[in-house]
DNA sequence: ACATAAAGTAAGAGCACTCTAACATCGAGA
DNA sequence: TCTCGATGTTAGAGTGCTCTTACTTTATGT
């Protein structure tokens, strides 16, 4: 095996499969899940518009395996945010907003697909397990978060509202209805939303069990 | 069942223009921005396919007329919720979470529009102003829970989180990731997530003051 | 060396959609 | 009543996309 980076020296192309993924991506970002196509995808990648049908049977295929790597790198993204924040679980949970943030602004509208298909059914295995990959970082962190005595259920719910505020900022945001900032601003404002949603939680969860 | 819409008297419609709109935005919530076509509409309207275009100059000018309409209902319900929830301040604003949830609810896919497009720009006055309006009423409820010495830029950002918390729980709530409940339901989490961040942030404030 | 499979290409059938052009019908005012 | 503008209709040109078929090129194992 030479170098396997090596990008289209001849009549193959070396990895097709992983480049229709990686332009795919960008299309999504560029265009939405509206604008996309196997053939603009194909023309992006350098190849004929029929050669994608020699990796994935059809459009639908391509555009779940884009939705796959998008959900594992969200996951690595947000794992590595955790880590780097140190040992406090708030700061570790409230940090992955911020990184979430950061990746749907550099990905722009690609962050739609995840949700927006069908893809949570079982006819798409891969992005099914990618997403339980995600939630269940997510879990991980949120539980460490709340009292030892909260139901797996709740939990569950205190996750997932976290997600919420974190994708519905990011989403917003995207979207432009706001005055454009750099990324780092914007990724500090969902951290400190997180904060907030977290600390307005734990608060509740207080003065239930004072009452 | 040949009308949701008004049932064509004859020749003519009625009023194609509103109809329009209407099997527009149904059709937007059962596919989706992908999915919309004139000529879909054309159908669900009872017309021809050409008929839009004596209405709309073309595809952009329907969705837009769509997305102008989906702001405006959302802003009354808003505006009705908050009345109906009484004279507290916080009261007021949560309830708007759960009135938006339900709108996304019962409107599934439509919601991405109103964000999704650039009709935040100037091409689009109708959307623009109407997108205005809410932001309008969602700044006088906001204002109204924090206490006066808030400055309007900060307003506007809690305003914002509070709409991206309320609009991520209901899109990724749509997207169905999560088990499927009744309405009434998802709409009471909705406001119990938004009163965890209200008092999140407002603690956080009081904290800063008391520092 | 050579058969074979994997991975590309060119060409095109078939389809849905946007939008235009020319014509038909209806309602309303002179 | 009669005409005219608004609002429908049918027909179709043009575009772009999905996916198939048949062919070409390259990599690989024996």
């Amino acid at each position: 095996m030479s170098s396997p980076t090596t990008p289209r020296r001849g009549y193959h192309h070396g990895d097709l499969r992983a480049g229709l993924i990686r332009e795919g991506i960008a299309l999504l970002a560029e265009t939405g899940v509206a604008g996309f196509s196997v053939a603009k995808v194909a023309v992006r990648a350098g190849v004929s518009s029929a050669a994608p049908y020699r990796h994935f049977p059809d459009r639908e295929a391509l555009l779940a395996a884009c939705a796959a790597a998008i959900l594992a790198d969200i996951t690595d993204l947000l794992a590595a945010a955790a880590e780097q924040a140190g040992p406090d679980p708030l700061d570790r949970l409230a940090a992955t907003a911020g990184a979430y943030t950061r990746y749907v602004l550099e990905h722009r509208a690609g962050i739609d697909l995840i949700y927006s298909y069908e893809f949570s059914g079982p006819h798409h295995p891969t992005v099914q397990e990618q997403s339980r990959r995600l939630t269940g970082a997510l879990m991980d962190l949120g539980s460490a978060v709340l009292p030892a005595d909260v139901s797996w259920a709740d939990t569950a719910d205190f996750v997932y509202v976290h997600l919420s505020t974190t994708h519905g900022y990011a989403t917003l945001l995207v979207k432009g209805t706001r005055p454009p900032q750099d990324i780092d601003s914007h990724a500090a404002r969902a951290v400190t939303a997180a904060r907030d949603h977290i600390t307005g939680y734990l608060q509740r969860l207080n003065n239930r069990e004072t009452a």
